[in-house]
DNA sequence: GCTCATCCTGACCATATGGTCAAGGAAACG
DNA sequence: CGTTTCCTTGACCATATGGTCAGGATGAGC
């Protein structure tokens, strides 16, 4: 089954195995999403990925194993699109395609925003560790920024954790709560066109709102 | 057991049931918002509000039904609260209490808000109905305050629509990831002070970014 | 083509969970 | 008190689910 790929592909060893992991992997993510990791069941994400159970178990032994995979997987993107931060040194470059970058990621993978939001939300059982380490590390290398960005008078002041809080909840927003923009947007996605606005909309409140549009500096 | 109330209250049949419900539904909410509808047992619930599991069903036929109550009173001191934005005409006052608002209730019913999160992170399987009917009519008419403001110059133009998604986000993101803010700081909860200081900070950048800070206006 | 290592899977199992039930209390009410 | 109505609960059940396993299939190496 799964080793007959669709096209041209032939079925060596070596892809097999990548291909039914990678498979596997996407079903989980969408099905983690969906149902968060309780409610999600190993024989749905069996399904979606086009292969039966008994399969799954060969490659992901328990779905703890999956569920961190999956997150892994999120937390790597996540980690990559926060580098975007560094690309400049001026605040309204650097905030204004990180926080375009942010919006891309919740729209590009919706699902992988919701799992991080779930796990959260239920207290960090798996992930604890990434909080700690990594996306502490980040956090603190990015106030120094902000402060630094302060101190030269390039922005108001204005506390740099709440300032991070603000860009990832209302960025991420479009992902995690997605079903509720849809809704009122009429049972319809956001349109490109639409999705631009918002991004415009947010960078620029952001960015007035901590003084450091361009335009506005006499 | 329940019908010993520690303190005065003689166990009559109208207080039994009133005094049960309630201790049940706080349970549901809590366990709700640690586990997600799927994740949550009804055991787990019966536990924590201290009765027998076949007591719980006696109130509550099953999950579903309690699950639903619990998210109507959630819904419930949401739209109380939601009719701040409408005491006074002015922006300022309108979005700084607004706002003040619904930081105040992330940090007094966080739960609330995370069995809130959850649902709408799982495509509202169970309250797509309040989605379409208040949250929708509600949305609309606060739209057309905020057009109005729009018109008569006293922000500068922003899609209202986003902006409000914005609000919601990032003040509801002080309890839904309240677990990601507690282990940034240090493990532990916003003191009072900080959490003030997180609250004029949110209301600062959004009045100052859509242009509506009142010393600001020279 | 033969052997080995890896991959595949239907059938199976133990456990957890939502929900039921029957029988036993306790308050209401006369 | 007596009885009716509501409340309480330990024991029970059907089902769903994570995970196993033995044996068959398939590619790798020679």
């Amino acid at each position: 089954m799964s080793s007959s790929s669709p096209a041209g592909k032939k079925a060596t060893k070596a892809t097999i195995r990548a291909d039914n992991e990678k498979l596997i992997l996407e079903a989980a993510e969408a099905v983690f999403a969906e149902s968060g990791f309780r409610g999600a069941t190993t024989s749905q994400i069996a399904e979606r990925a086009g292969i039966p159970k008994a399969n799954l178990h060969y490659y992901f032994p328990t779905k703890k194993v999956l569920y961190r995979q999956v997150v892994h997987n999120i937390f790597t993107i996540w980690l990559e699109a926060a580098n975007s931060f560094d690309d400049c040194d001026d605040p309204v470059s650097a905030l204004s395609s990180y926080i375009s970058l942010k919006m891309d990621i919740s729209r590009q993978y919706p699902n992988g925003s919701k799992v991080w939001a779930n796990e959260i939300l239920h207290g960090a059982p798996v992930i604890q560790d990434y909080l700690e380490t990594s996306l502490r590390d980040w956090t603190q290398s990015r106030v120094i920024i902000i402060n630094r960005w302060i101190s030269e008078g390039k922005i108001r002041p204005v506390d740099p954790n709440y300032l991070l809080y603000m860009i990832w909840s209302t960025t991420q927003h479009y992902a995690d709560f997605n079903h509720q923009i849809e809704t009122l947007n009429h049972h319809s996605p956001l349109t490109d066109i639409q999705f631009e606005t918002a991004k415009k909309t947010v960078i620029s409140i952001i960015l007035q709102g901590i003084g450091a549009t361009p335009n506005d500096k006499f």
